[in-house]
DNA sequence: TATCAGAATGTAATCGATTACATAAGAGGG
DNA sequence: CCCTCTTATGTAATCGATTACATTCTGATA
């Protein structure tokens, strides 16, 4: 069934009924009325391809993951493809997803580009100096990053880890903590300053005394920190991710020791183990990445997004609340 | 640039340019080199559209998630999709997301096959009953289905849930366990009878007694069921969902109790909390949905697949073993 | 009734590839 | 040297839509 088809069952020609399918004004409502009933008749959907050439535009965005990245500890891909889709879902436009190595991976971009396949990316796992923005940049190609980093210029999306890391101590203060120990994450990833600088600017404004201590983020360097330190000196521990606080936790059960502790990234485990987090509202960085996306795409004006974090408060710190 | 472009460069036809790029035998292999010389030159990468319209098919294979089910417990769809791009990856073959309300579901597959996009789907959130099979099965359009139901007839590939049953069982079995409860999930879903059966299977086998009770696989019915019973009685417990397992986990924590804990599905926070569990391996599941439903478009034989499942052996049973 | 603007519709070129068919070039045999 | 057969290449139709431009229709006005 092609438009030709429709055509000659509604006695005109595959311009009106072009003309029927994208809404084009001049068209005898009558004649419109029959040409639809007769696509809903007989389920008339137009060839993709066809309608993407002679358009000259491609209603795909794409995602690329590097390959093997989508481990089973993620919980960061889901909700965020779920926000990427709900914002896709409603506009017409459709997701395809690929993946790269990281040594090929600009010339599998490129590839998606020439052969006009998707009108836009939206960059993750971004790194510092990045070539893809590079190249993005160079050709002037519509894109948006999750994340940031201090090199290149683009337009991002990211939630607020310095915020997370200010109200992580806050949380901590309220509860009556005085001297807290803060396991930072190791120093290459923006994330690492972003979060600490929270930390700092928190310490600052509540005169509240903090220790730092730098783990790589995995749950074995913050068991490892833990046994390290001497923990009686603090009264509160706060981690710049939840596998380490994982690692801290582990640590105090074996040896029966009991101190609030706070996460950062609140996955699906610290609700279960009942570990205060901070919480990145992951679905919204999808739809809005999406949403900024297609607003590029339509060349309107975008700007970068910062958003907001929450402390999700659990057990982990809520008995010790006084 | 497309291909009357690079024909022009290599004064040639676009014939010729195009049995290049297609491997066309019948070109001279000097005259071969100099295009290809030129495309690489170039970057030229046939316009997808184009092709596509052309060749009358479509690389891409599509996947319809229900709107908000991936959420972030889920830990399902990360090494699923994982698994499904890394064989498309080596096939050429791209992946559309996209998704669908369960009401209007079956529209948008219609739209996708109309339209002619996707060449293929892989079926996700199987019901029983499942109107998406009836209408792909009678339009005989190419699909895989990940899961099974007891009505409909189809290819699908599904982890051995029976043999998972089976091996919670035996594993509690071998570290000496007698009288083991087991919370099932409840009777709707085709995989609560097929762990069950496989339960049943090893009581008989292995002549252990067994305590079957009801749940529905959340985290609150294993804490429900866990506080009811007199867990005295019982010297192993194995649930047939891991949040049910945490169920319980929180509630012998909260009374001191220990006894040998198995799971099933092995979700991340089982690793951390140290839970035995029953692991399915889904990035396979998802590398061979690809694969299965590439030779089915193929029209190549495929039979249905079940995968084999595996005892990940932690603390909560490693610690019971004499 | 004749004229003409504006609305409605049709005709045909076009998007960028593939491919059936036509043609030209080269090889080999008599 | 000519004819035939094979191989290499070119020409042009085609996929199924959109859309600039041409044409026809309608109805209002003089």
């Amino acid at each position: 069934m092609k438009i030709k088809d429709i055509a000659k069952l509604a006695g005109v020609s595959v311009a009106t009924v072009s003309r029927v399918i994208n809404n084009s004004p001049k068209v005898k409502p009558e004649t419109r009325e029959r040409i639809l009933k007769i696509i809903e008749e007989y389920k008339y959907e137009p060839d993709h391809f066809a309608k993407s050439l002679r358009k000259r535009q491609s209603n795909f965005i794409g995602i690329l993951f590097l390959r093997n990245s989508l481990s089973t500890e993620d919980s960061y891909t889901n909700p965020f493809l779920s926000g990427v889709l709900e914002y896709l879902f409603h506009h017409d436009l459709k997701l395809v997803l690929d993946s790269c190595d990281i040594k090929s991976g600009l010339s599998h971009y490129k590839k998606l580009i020439k052969s006009k396949l998707v009108s836009g990316f939206i960059i993750t796992d971004l790194r510092e100096d990045d070539e893809r923005i590079e190249y993005l940049n160079s050709i002037n190609f519509p894109y948006v990053v999750i994340g940031r980093n201090k090199k290149n210029n683009f337009i991002y999306i990211d939630p607020d880890n310095e915020q997370g890391g200010y109200l992580g101590i806050k949380h901590l203060y309220e509860i009556g903590c005085k001297k807290i120990l803060y396991i930072s994450g190791n120093k290459g990833p923006v994330v690492t300053q972003q979060r600490l600088s929270g930390v700092l600017k928190a310490k600052e404004k509540l005169s509240v005394e903090i220790e730092i201590k730098y783990g790589d983020f995995s749950k074995e360097s913050g068991y490892k920190i833990a046994k390290k330190e001497d923990l009686k000196k603090y009264d509160g521990i706060f981690c710049a991710s939840d596998l380490m606080a994982y690692g801290v936790f582990n640590y105090m059960k074996e040896k029966g020791i009991e101190k609030p502790l706070v996460g950062f990234d609140d996955l699906p485990s610290s609700k279960i183990l009942g570990i205060t987090s901070i919480n990145q509202n992951i679905f919204d960085v999808g739809f809005f990445a999406a949403k900024m996306l297609h607003k590029i795409i339509n060349k309107e004006n975008v700007k970068s997004k910062i958003l907001p974090v929450e402390v999700s408060v659990r057990e982990s710190t809520l008995k010790f609340k006084k």
